[in-house]
This record gives C-alpha cells, sequence and structure tokens, in this order.
DNA sequence: GCAACGGCTTGATCTGCGTCAATTCCCGTC
DNA sequence: GACGGGAATTGACGCAGATCAAGCCGTTGC
C-alpha cells in the first residue's frame, strides 16, 4: 500500500499508541483498494478476513433481512470499521458498500489479532475503541425504543447543529433516505416528519436545515447524552476530521455512530 | 468478600484466563452485598465506578427517557455486566435493578482498569467480551429495525427453543411484561401477538410455551445466526449456566443479550 | 377464608407510520 | 437547453401497534 496516508492512520485512537514496531507489521501486511460508488465491500454472513479503514470518500454501514434492509451507519474518512467482527473471527453482521468514489484500507485480521496479543498499548487502544463502539449501538438502541420518528429527527438536527460552527445551521451529510433508514423509517415519513417539524423550528430547504427554534425543538427531542452523546471524553476517530461545517459546507464527520464500527 | 463464590467468577470468560495475582487483587478490592427485590442498583447517567457480577437472582438492564422505559436485557448468574461504562469511566447508559433477592459482586472500576493495563490475558479476555456485547446489541438492533413485533416473538420463542433439551417445551424465563419490553411492544401487543401465533405453531398455556409446528413458526420468524445468534464460537457466560430447561424446569439462562454487558 | 394487588388478557378505539401511486425536483448528460 | 433518472415530496389509504378501559386470574398477606 501507498504509504502517503501512514500518518493519517498513525494517527487513530486505535493505532496512535501502538510500539512503531507493531505498526509496521500491521500496515506491512494490508493494501489498499479504490472502488467507485455503490460498491459492496462486505457481505454480511462472510467470514471477517480485513478490518477496513476508510481513506477517502464515504462507506455505509447496512443490514438486510427478507428483502428488507436498514442503514445502521455512515463513515466517513478516517474511521474503522467492523473490528469487533475481526476480534471474534467471526461472520461480518453487517454489509457495506461505498456511497462515492471511496479508497479504503485492508488490514488483514490474523496480523490483527497477532498484534494486540503482544502489544498491550494496542490492546488497551481496542478496548476502548470498542467500548466506544458497545456505547455507540446502545444510544441508538434507545433512541429507537423510547423515543418516536418525529422526536429522533428532532434530535438527529439538534445533534447535527451541535457540530456545526454557528450551531443554528448546516446541510445534511448524508442523503435523506439513508437518514431514513438509518432512523428506522421510510423516506416518506422523513420527509413528513420534517415538514411536521418546520411548524416547531427547524426550517428544512433541500439539503440545508436552519434551527429557527432551538427551545422549541428541544421541547421534542429532549435531548440527553445519554441517548445522543457525546461520551465525556469526546468522540474518537470522528473527531479526527478538522473540517468546518459552516453556512456552505457540508460537515463530512460521522452522522451516525461514534466512530466507526 | 466471601470466599464462596471465587471459583464462579473465576470460571467467566472475563476472568477465566488472567494471573492469578491479578485475580486476587481485582478480588480482594471486591465485596459482595444482597439485595431485595425491586432494587434500583444503577441509575443511568451516574458514574461507573464498580463492575457487577450478578451471583445468585436476577437483574434488569433498563433506560429511560421522559418517563418512557425499556428492557434492554436480563441477566442471571453469573453474568458480569456494565463493563463498557467502566473502562471508559463513563456514564452508565443504563440503570440496573434487581427483579428478585439478588446477591451482586462489586468490583471498582478504577481495579479493573489498573489490571488490564498490566495483564495481557485479562486484556485478551476483555476485548473478545466487549466484541461479543458489542455484537449482540448489533443483533438486537437489527431485530428491531428489520422485523415487525410478530416476527421478533417468532424468532425469540425459536431462539429459547432452541437452548431447550427437548427442543420444543419451555417456560419462559421472564415475565412477559420484560418480554414485551424488550420486544419494543407493550404487554397488550405481545399478548395478542401470542395469540396470532397459536394459530401458527406456537401453543401458550400461561409461562409455557409449547412449539406445535416448527416449520411454521420459521416461515414467520426467519431466523437467522445474523440476528439471532449465536456467535458460531458458543455463547459466554450465559453457557456457563449448564442447568436443565427440560418439561416442567425454567430455563435460568439470559433471556436478552448473548451474556452480559 | 377473603381481600388486595399485580400481571395478564380481551375488547374498542385511535393514531403513527407504512404502502402505493403520482408528481415534482434536482442534477448530470447529451 | 432539452432529456432522463433517481431522489424527494405529496396525497390517499391501510394497518400494526398503542392507548384506554374493563375484567380475570394467581399470588400474597391478614
Amino acid at each position: 500500500m501507498r504509504d502517503a496516508e501512514l500518518p493519517d492512520i498513525r494517527q487513530l485512537p486505535l493505532f496512535r499508541t501502538m510500539a512503531e514496531a507493531n505498526f509496521a507489521t500491521v500496515t506491512r501486511a494490508a493494501y489498499d483498494q479504490t472502488f467507485p460508488a455503490q460498491v459492496q465491500l462486505i457481505d454480511e454472513g462472510a467470514t471477517a478476513d480485513f478490518l477496513h479503514i476508510v481513506i477517502e470518500g464515504s462507506v455505509e454501514l447496512f443490514a438486510g433481512w427478507q428483502g428488507r434492509e436498514t442503514t445502521l451507519a455512515v463513515l466517513r474518512p478516517v474511521s474503522t470499521f467492523i473490528l469487533a467482527a475481526c476480534i471474534r473471527d467471526a461472520p461480518y453482521l453487517m454489509s457495506a458498500r461505498t456511497l462515492e468514489k471511496t479508497r479504503v484500507i485492508l488490514v488483514p485480521s490474523v496480523d490483527l489479532r497477532a498484534v494486540f496479543r503482544i502489544d498491550p498499548e494496542f490492546a488497551m487502544a481496542t478496548i476502548t475503541e470498542l467500548a466506544a463502539c458497545y456505547r455507540s449501538v446502545v444510544r441508538h438502541t434507545k433512541d429507537l425504543k423510547l423515543r418516536s420518528a418525529r422526536e429522533r429527527l428532532a434530535a438527529y438536527i439538534l445533534k447535527q447543529a451541535r457540530t456545526a460552527p454557528n450551531g443554528v445551521s448546516f446541510l445534511l451529510p448524508i442523503e435523506k433516505r439513508l437518514l431514513a433508514s438509518f432512523l428506522g423509517i421510510t423516506p416518506e415519513s422523513l420527509s413528513r416528519a420534517m415538514k411536521s417539524l418546520q411548524e416547531v423550528g427547524a426550517k428544512v430547504d433541500g439539503q440545508r436545515i436552519i434551527i429557527t427554534d432551538r427551545r422549541a425543538l428541544e421541547a421534542v427531542a429532549h435531548p440527553t447524552p445519554l441517548i445522543d452523546g457525546p461520551d465525556h471524553e469526546g468522540l474518537t476517530a470522528g473527531l479526527e476530521l478538522p473540517e468546518a461545517g459552516v453556512d456552505g459546507l457540508v460537515r463530512p464527520e460521522d452522522f451516525a455512530l461514534s466512530g466507526r464500527t
């Protein structure tokens, strides 16, 4: 694989603290690949041979059953995903596809497992990472089970706005149909929920959301760190991404799970 | 704390492989306590000072928001819970209460964090444990997002039956209102769903479920290891519990998350 | 023995969200 | 600037599951 992105990967919480030699071992065995949009990278049920790292572009994690399909996360650079499956040497529970032209790095899970047996720092980083992932899914589950569709949307909008510099206006980082799927509803329902929130403090114009009455929105969403995050010690990989979000820029950070999977 | 249960704890996947000295350190600082039914052990939002281990009885993990409440898991001996919060030194995302007279062991999370920094075996066990927990919640989320209430119930029944020795008849290990909450529906809806499944292969008589037509049930639930588990390498703590489940005995194992949390 | 209390069931009704179908909007392409 | 195709919206309608309100039944306590 090319060396250009090594520093980026090295900066990931997962790899930041490990010994240089071990980092070299892991990355030497890895290789990177660029895919066009809409390519399925992972098929749920397949065995987890590689840890994936998104370097450029974006990746959707989703799962299907009986012809239905649901989005579980959308990842942007630089994040890793399907760590848990690699560790357990078990079948992936999710599928993954590129949403646009995307470059990913593939780390053989064999090497991964070998290294965190001998590198305590890496083991610690893995533990922290997994705990974060776990808490992220728990939050999502609570969101689904405790809130209505409208409440989930309001909470999502407030959460996105929180990461935008001005705090009131931002562009949706993903297509609405994906957001709908992530929120566990249909695109039609999302559309109607959006409309209903316009009378309550969230102006919608295409991809742009403008919060006109935060209080009113909060009265619907009742945001809480116990559902909407973030974990108090800050995000992980998603945070690496500096980039703005000023009016006019799309925020490239994760919209879903706190970091990766 | 008393020493009688040390061997049980030592046998947990989480503690099985660690060095004896470190196990002693962890358990020396721990203490155990017995609570009556319906005592709240953990309040979500509080900081995670202790890893909990259920020794006797049973514990419900749940979460609330705006007066609503949902069950996320029910744990039986011997299982640990809220490991992730301890690791991240973060607020609990779930509350916990005893369902009956219950004995738990409390391990200060400070000691825990200290030990897996120095004991690679324990770090490995923690990684495996967390990965299992993570996959368990992902499955639950897929269940909720991809299946209808009726389908979830059918899948649950098949899953329970799978663990029963004769494979066709078992007693519900928990109250129906808890099962309903876990499945994300109301008790009334559960009751109606049960009734509707009687015409499809699952006879219900109080706590007893008898599968009369597995094929028909499977046609509703379409069970798959990618949602219903188990992870191919087998369960963890839940499995420690041998005990039967023969017609007439209640199965004491977890009904919810694969092991603990 | 009976009363009281929770859990479970059943019925009637309501409603949030899904489904189906028809436009309309947006964006890239020719 | 017209065309094509997928995304988004809108409307009409249906249904799964929630809510509200009795009643039932098994357990606990006096």
